[in-house]
DNA sequence: CTGCGGTGTTGCATTCTCTGCAACCTTCAT
DNA sequence: ATGAAGGTTGCAGAGAATGCAACACCGCAG
C-alpha cells in the first residue's frame, strides 16, 4: 500500500539471506543506487540495518532487541514455560510449544535435555505444518472454511514416506486431530522422529498454542512414546487452566 | 532521511512496548489515522506486524524469523559455538559470546549447562555495556577519540558497589584491558556474579567478538574463577585462528 | 428500533516527498 | 599516474503519500 516502505522493507529479507553492498541491493529492488541507499540510511538510523566495516549492509541489533521484545510480550510462553521445564524434565525428552500466526507455525519455546544448545536451530524458524503434530492442532482449530483454504494453498512436500501426501489428506487429519483433541507425528517429518502433542487453550476454549514431546526412535518407540500423552495432555492443561486465568499460577506472588 | 519509512519503523518500538490500536499509534506518530493505517498495512504484509483477535496490532512473526535468519548467518557465532560448548563442558559454567554494534554490546550466544533455555532472556538484550567484561574488551579496541565519545555519553547507573562510577574511570579501565588483553567484572552488575572474558580477534586484529565466563560467589569465588583465565583465553584464541583463516576448523569438511 | 459515540476504512485533490539523473568524490588496483 | 568501481550529493520533475471528509461498522442505551 505504500510504495516506499514496501521497498524498504522488502530489504530486511533481502539482507537476511546475507550481507550485501549498495548495487546489489539496488539492483534487488529494481530502483536507483540513489534511492536504495537513502532507503537503507533510513533503515539504519532505526538501527534495523548495519554497516559492517567493508561497508556492506547486514541486519541489525534492533532487529535483535525488537524480535526479543516481542517474545516477552507473548505471554502465553511466560506462562507454559515452567510447565515445559518440569515436563522435560519427568520425561527427559524434547519439548516444543508453537503459535500459529499468518498463515504459520512457529515455535516460539523449546527445551531440550540432550542438547540444549541448538535451540536457535528450531525457535523462529517456520515449521513444517502439514506434518508437525503441533501445527495440525492450531490448524484443527481454524473455522472449517479456513482450514480449507489454507490446505489448498499448502505445498506437501514429501518429506518421509508417511508426510502428509496432500490436501484432502491433510483435512482429514485436522478432523480426526479436531476430534480427539491431540495430535501425533509419526516419522512425517524426520524418518526417525516421532511426536505427540496437546493443544493449550484460552478462556474460549480456543487453541491459543499447542506444546509437544519429541524422540527418536532410538530413545524410545512410538508406542512407548504414547504411553507419555496422557501426560502432556495434563501438562498442556495445566497451561491452559493458568492462562485463562482460571487457576492462579503457583509459586507465584 | 526518508519521512514516510521514518515514520514506518518508528512504529515498531511503539508497539514493542505492547500492543496499541490504530487511534493510538497516530496520535503517537503525529499523523492522521489514514496514515496510520497504511503504514500498518505495509508492515503487515510483509508481517513485521500482527493484528490479534481485537484489532490491536502487536509486533508479528517474521521479526523472529529475520533476527533468526540473520543470527545464522553471524559466522563469529557459528564458528565459536562449538568452542562455547567445550569450554562449558570443561568448567561447567555460563559462556557467553557478544560483539559490539552501533553503541550496543549484545550477547549473541550463551552456553549453560543448568538452565539451557532462557537463550531469549539474555541473547539480543543490551548489555551492561558499562560494566560487563565483554563490553570492556569490546570497547577498549575502538580508537582512542570514539572510546571516549562513547563513555561521555553513556550513563553510569550504580548497579553494585563496585560498578564503574563515571567517564573517567571507565576509560581508566578500558586502558587497562586494553593493555592486558583480558577483562574482569568482579561484582560489578550483580554484587554475587563474577566475570572473566577474552576477545575473539579477526585477520586484521581488530577484536570482533569478546568471550565470557560468569558464575556466581558461592559455586566459586572471584580468585578460583580468575585461575579459568588461561583457559578462556587460549579458546578465545582458538576462536580468533578459525576466524580469521589461520586454523582450519577441525571436524569440518 | 433508533440514535449515538467510538473506531476503522475509503476516495480524492493537494502538496510535499521521493525518485532518477548526472556530476562528483573516494578508494583501490593496475 | 591513471582508470575503474562503487558510493554520495544537489536538483528539478513526477508521482506518491498525506489529510480531509464522508462513510461503514460495531456495541450500547434510551
Amino acid at each position: 500500500m505504500s510504495q516506499t516502505v514496501d521497498r524498504a522493507l522488502s530489504i530486511l529479507p533481502l539482507l537476511a539471506e546475507g550481507p550485501a553492498d549498495l548495487g546489489r541491493v539496488a539492483d534487488r529492488l529494481g530502483v536507483h543506487k540513489s534511492t536504495a541507499l537513502r532507503l537503507l540510511r533510513t533503515l539504519h538510523e532505526h538501527g534495523l540495518v548495519y554497516r559492517q566495516s567493508d561497508q556492506r549492509y547486514r541486519l541489525g541489533a534492533r532487529l535483535f532487541a525488537l524480535a526479543h521484545e516481542a517474545m516477552e510480550n507473548l505471554d502465553v510462553r511466560e506462562i507454559a514455560h515452567p510447565h515445559l521445564v518440569r515436563l522435560n524434565e519427568s520425561c527427559g525428552h524434547t519439548v516444543h510449544l508453537a503459535v500459529y500466526e499468518e498463515h504459520e507455525v512457529l515455535y516460539i519455546d523449546k527445551v531440550d535435555s540432550r542438547y540444549p544448545v541448538r535451540m536457535y536451530s528450531r525457535i523462529g524458524k517456520p515449521v513444517a505444518i502439514t506434518v508437525a503434530a503441533v501445527a495440525k492442532l492450531l490448524l484443527a482449530d481454524l473455522p472449517e472454511h479456513e482450514r480449507r483454504a489454507i490446505a489448498e494453498k499448502l505445498d506437501y512436500p514429501t518429506y518421509t514416506s508417511r508426510s502428509t501426501p496432500d490436501a484432502a489428506a491433510f483435512l482429514r487429519e485436522l478432523e480426526k486431530v479436531r476430534e480427539q483433541g491431540w495430535a501425533t507425528d509419526l516419522g512425517g517429518h524426520e524418518e526417525s522422529i516421532n511426536c505427540v502433542a496437546a493443544p493449550v487453550r484460552g478462556a474460549d476454549g480456543r487453541v491459543v498454542a499447542a506444546m509437544s514431546v519429541s524422540a527418536p526412535n532410538v530413545v524410545v518407540t512410538a508406542d512407548e512414546l504414547l504411553t507419555l500423552l496422557p501426560l502432556v495432555r495434563r501438562t498442556a492443561d495445566a497451561i491452559s487452566g493458568e492462562y485463562s486465568g482460571r487457576t492462579p499460577a503457583k509459586g507465584t506472588v
